[in-house]
DNA sequence: TATGAATGAGGGTTCATTCAT
DNA sequence: CATGAATGAACCCTCATTCAT
């Protein structure tokens, strides 16, 4: 049973890297007992260190991979846009597919953002999201198929809305929220309201933010 | 025999479950010591469990709390409210707000979403952030402030999108969105073409997601 | 069975350091495992952990208290002395009865010699044990009781004298060497010539040490 | 089919004794590891159990030829004496030049003393060193170049003195002590005094030992 | 012969929980 | 009510040993 194939040793990591991905998801970094995740990839406790140096390493194996994947897929998948708005609903397309596919990367990156190994990864990716981004905003607002707005800001929202749908999806098993709904949202808003009304706006009630402290 | 206001009793109670709110968020539900938590509180150990079961009780009270707290706040302040658009603005208003006066709680309800003993506090407050929302909603489109569409989904995906954008705030110390810019996006969208145009998008190009397995 | 006395503390520091001297020296520093010093404390694993901040502390905070005892006792008694050779003698003695009543210190340090962590309290040990060793040395020589000879050198001997004497009652049990014996040899040395012969031993054959590399 | 001398078999046996002498010196017979030893021999770590059975039994070979070795030059050396004080300091000599050319083996014998494994090699070697210092002292004292004492007592006396000066220069680098000094002491002893006063002796102060328990 | 991936017991250490005081 | 010494299971990791190749 130890001889699987004749690269054993890749299989075997790759075992661990998969079973380290359900049991970090599932229990958190902290949680996850490196017993645990040999026993899931079916690998002694110390077939788990054959591999990888420590559990930190095996985390940082982990979302690494993963995060580079997603990065060139989402980037080949803009590039092939025709439009500024086929390239904003592909990103969106993209990254809820992403999402819906590593549930368990999701949950793992936000659950151990105050670790600082894992940080450096995930600020490239931020960025590398970002910049994407506003480059398919500027290139709509420019092309007036966008109105103008804070290209910064919305590529923040983007993103922020991206990673809330996708952790609604994990977390709480959502099946309401589907990629036209949300991409009519992002694109048309709530409001019935004929468009360049930019001032219209202040009307409402704009009740100031109370932070504490 | 309980001594409620000895002026000890609660007294304890509320510095533990101060103490307990801090390391929590700092470490992690797994990374928090009672240790930690009682010698924060200025308690010794023991005395921690007079008030506290053990530690996942001692959780669960502390996110009770808060979560019932909030959602009184939220149903007041929409009440308050002129108009279905006042009465969103002021539901993104007040979401914001919270998430940025309990970041940690943010943190520590997402991190610890496997608790089983937390899922039910949760759902219940997701049921009642629905419910005030659809019917801002449905109103807006009765009144014919807002477009026509599934409120159910708009719902959800605006609580998603604050979601979002409180663990932006939490997790990339993230400044640069604001409540009147992820208002009006929610409001108006991104795009510049008139309204009344829902045949339209069907359009742009579409891809399926393709989810693994 | 926890409350041994009301000053319990102590009680249990007290043992596990009498377990961990017995433990250290029969095993060395790391073939004594923590289990095993508690279980021969009659403590838990924890309870080590108690008043320990770790192994090496522990193993620290025996020898250091050990070694101290040993420098004043050995002090106080050449004091007493009322000649240059009964101070010696007193030495010998003293460090031979320090040895046997001590005989897993005697041990642990040896074994230990390439802990950095212990090299500091050995060497001022050592250093003590010169310093009170020359002196004696040298008044015995100003007083023409001893020969003239290189004190430092000779100190160093006897110093090495006593140790391996010491382990030879400790690892082989020796019982043949007597306090007298050990005195009178130092003393006298093994010729039955005459003193005042320095020159004379040259005649001896004297091969030179060959050391490799 | 042992293939004793196929340039392989040999070879391999012998890097991995040389190594694992490095080794467990440096480390202690717990501190190295089978790993390390392998790569210090440039062998694999099944390499290792081919010629050996397992850790013990490679310790064990390591010093049963370093100890057999020694008692054939010290017997080769001391049979080659002119007269018995020439025997005596041939039998220093070689005794420190040995331990300084196998500062590694004079550790481990000594720390690892606990093992019953290593005890009966060690007694037949110490064995072997009584008879050869024995006949020496006898036939001193018979040849009147040596003062009557007792032989067995006398004998263990400078073994061990032999042992704790290499330890010395072992553990502390020791660099004073000098053949000669030694020879020195070993014969003259430090009194000034005439000899042939055993008698004399008595007078000094002679406190009994004071042993514990 | 020789290799090195794989095993799993055991090492040091932490920490939720208990309980005598 | 409050304390903190004590417990022991569980953590991460190492390493002697085995065995398919």
């Amino acid at each position: 049973m130890v001889h699987v194939n004749k690269r054993s040793g890749l299989k075997t990591k790759e075992k661990v890297l998969g079973a380290a991905m359900k049991v970090f998801s599932a229990h958190g970094y902290q949680g996850a007992s490196i017993r645990a995740i040999a026993k899931a990839a079916g690998v002694s406790v110390g077939g788990v260190y054959l591999y990888f140096r420590n559990k930190e390493e095996l985390y940082l194996d982990l979302i690494r991979d993963r995060v580079e994947e997603q990065v060139l897929l989402t980037r080949e998948t803009v590039a092939s846009a025709r439009s500024p708005e086929d390239g904003l609903r592909a990103f969106i397309s993209r990254n809820l597919e992403y999402g819906l596919n590593n549930k368990e990367l999701i949950l793992i990156n936000i659950r151990e953002h105050r670790f600082a190994f894992g940080r450096e990864i995930k600020r490239k990716f931020l960025r590398s999201q970002m910049d994407m981004l506003t480059k398919i905003l500027n290139k709509g607002i420019a092309e007036r198929a966008f109105r103008a707005c804070n290209t910064e800001e919305a590529a923040r929202i983007i993103i922020a809305t991206l990673r809330g749908v996708v952790l609604s999806m994990v977390l709480e098993g959502e099946s309401v929220i589907t990629e036209k709904g949300l991409g009519d949202l992002i694109m048309q808003g709530l409001s019935r309201v004929e468009k360049n009304d930019a001032r219209g706006r202040t009307g409402s009630r704009m009740r100031p933010l109370r932070v504490l402290q």
